[in-house]
DNA sequence: GTGAAAGCGCTAACAG
DNA sequence: CTGTTAGCGCTTTCAC
């Protein structure tokens, strides 16, 4: 068993001087002499001093830990989501700590009192639950990222412009010559199921659709659940299902195994659309046609707000921390064209 | 702004008792009248306490914290050793920071400093560098995982049974009528790629082929990696690639992209077998057939052994601390059957 | 420029 | 059973 690690009096006592003079030379203030910093450098590198972070941030109020709290680490798209946090919390030498909630609130209040307990120095958090009390340690900064966000009133959030990643697909199916798409949801109490589903309304009523006539499939934003939802609206015979706009990817690739299994051919007898831009979409078969969320860059966004926050204080006004980062097609194969089609045949 | 967190001076003062007495009841130690236990209680969720991690592992010694080291968080398999370990930690009351290495032995070392500066009570860390020199800070319990942990004399590891997993790969192909398999292996420095080729080798020695047949591509453990070496594979017309045997799933899967894209049918024309058991496998077309280590159990049980060296010390001995789980065949679509084709034309 | 001293919030010996 | 007293390793006044 090694010794006890080195403290920074190991360092002074070795370097010859005081433990605050080893301190700011560690810090890297001003006003030290040469010789002194010489000293106390070369010391801490000699006796493998490593600055004990947690004492540090004891004194100065700084644990330089921050949180990310998301639904689902399995789901590459929050992956994603977790390496964008990751890279930008390293490059201000910040730890991150990552923590899946599992869809469940539960769970979610959980991991939110682990990192209040840590005292993290500010939390990225996915809310699950649409209603939350104390999200964070009363005080401590907060920047929530996803489509639900904005709901919490206050508290700055970044994500995707959902309005028009929907109406960014939905156009697209238009412009493939579909009609309205059958949908598959995630679970009805989430809020960004609803606002998703008012997107596609109100596209329906713009084009005098009734939006009674979608089919609606809810799942649980897993391949397995969408997977089961496709199914579903397989059975459902009286819904034409030329095309299935899919809540997320995982969901989508679901949809696209169930066809399979179900001997439909996509996306030559039913398109499907999903709604994410996970990578693993370009493995599928076919590959999945999908609005890519800039999950890096929403996650590295979010980050940089809540340093600011944390280091500015709760300075800004709230107004202008809403971010909406513009989602984009990514066209691959699982969308028919049907308006060239339709082409060739007049 | 909302006040500073409370502390447990401001429980002691709202209860009316001291500060060990609050920090005993708040512990739950023995000793404690009903009455000071039942104040002491009350104050604290009265003025919403939190206990201080940071703080009270400054003085136990134990900071409560964890550190996972993985090479890609963005790889579903590493996502699902993320998650095991999560869980795991989680139950023990334990938070855990996981880190994505990147392949790279420079991002490794630096997350492992900001590891040994969090004063983390224990971590997992797979390996990226073959040699390492200082991995935990001197004194604190590492557990290795994945299949170079070996290498390292005197650490604890859990990993999969590479050399049965392999084995498993190459006597399933054989069932299936095919012989030698191309191979899609990691980048030459890495010692699993080492060890995954040493077991095909013997293999092939023990079938009577000369191993030196064997065509083999590197990449870098990413689909697009995978993909490039497949149409590289392709390029060599001098060799028949009726199967290939990919070192892991997402290489896998982008051999798969670049059969299609190359427009040679898998499994008709080649087989592909992968080397994971990620659940995304599920979703390509033609599913992958794999070999699946236990991701989770090994990462439960990697945080387990962790646990078990922190609070016992490093007390036994090291040969028993070599787990091994045995990996398994999932078996789906992407190999074919050309033994029942044989038998089928007799 | 440098050192001495006072805590950060908590736990762990000690006494009572 | 409970209160008092030291620190954990660091930062941060405040003197010199």
């Amino acid at each position: 068993m090694a010794a006890k690690a080195p403290t920074i009096i190991d360092v002074a006592k070795a370097a010859g001087v005081s433990k605050s003079t080893a301190a700011r030379v560690l810090a890297g203030l001003p006003n030290i002499s040469d010789t002194a910093r010489e000293r106390v450098r070369a010391a801490a590198v000699a006796i493998g001093y490593e600055r004990n972070t947690l004492a540090a941030g004891m004194r100065s109020g700084r644990s330089g830990l921050l949180g990310l709290v998301i639904p689902d680490i399995s789901n590459p798209f929050w992956a994603e989501v977790a390496r964008g946090a990751q890279d930008r919390a390293a490059a201000a030498d910040l730890s991150l700590m990552v923590m899946s909630s599992d869809w469940d609130p539960a769970t979610e209040a959980r991991h939110i009192q682990a990192l209040r307990r840590a005292r993290v120095d500010g939390a990225v958090i996915n809310p699950v639950s649409d209603q939350v009390g104390d999200l964070p340690g009363a005080g401590t900064p907060v920047v929530l990222i996803g489509s639900a966000a904005e709901a919490f009133a206050g508290i700055p959030s970044v994500g995707s412009d959902i309005h028009h990643a929907v109406t960014l697909g939905m156009d697209f199916l238009v412009s493939k010559g579909h009609d309205m798409p059958s949908l598959i949801l995630g679970p009805p109490s989430r809020l960004a199921r609803t606002r998703f589903l008012n997107v596609v309304r109100r596209h329906c009523i713009a084009r005098d659709r009734d939006p009674g006539d979608l089919a609606i499939e809810s799942a649980d934003y897993t391949v397995r659940g969408g997977r089961a939802a496709m199914h579903r609206l397989l059975a459902r015979r009286t819904v034409g299902h030329g095309c299935v706009f899919a809540a997320n990817d995982m969901m989508a690739l679901g949809a696209l195994m169930a066809l399979h299994e179900a001997g439909v051919n996509c996306p030559r007898d039913v398109s499907v659309l999903g709604f994410d831009g996970s990578p693993i979409g370009a493995c599928s078969a076919p590959q999945l046609t999908t609005i890519a969320k800039p999950a890096r860059e929403i996650a590295a966004r979010a980050v940089s707000m809540l340093i600011d926050r944390i280091d500015r204080g709760t300075a800004c006004a709230i107004e202008e921390l809403r971010v909406h980062l513009p989602g984009r097609l990514v066209e691959r194969a699982s969308v028919a064209d049907l308006s060239a089609a339709v082409r060739r045949r007049a």
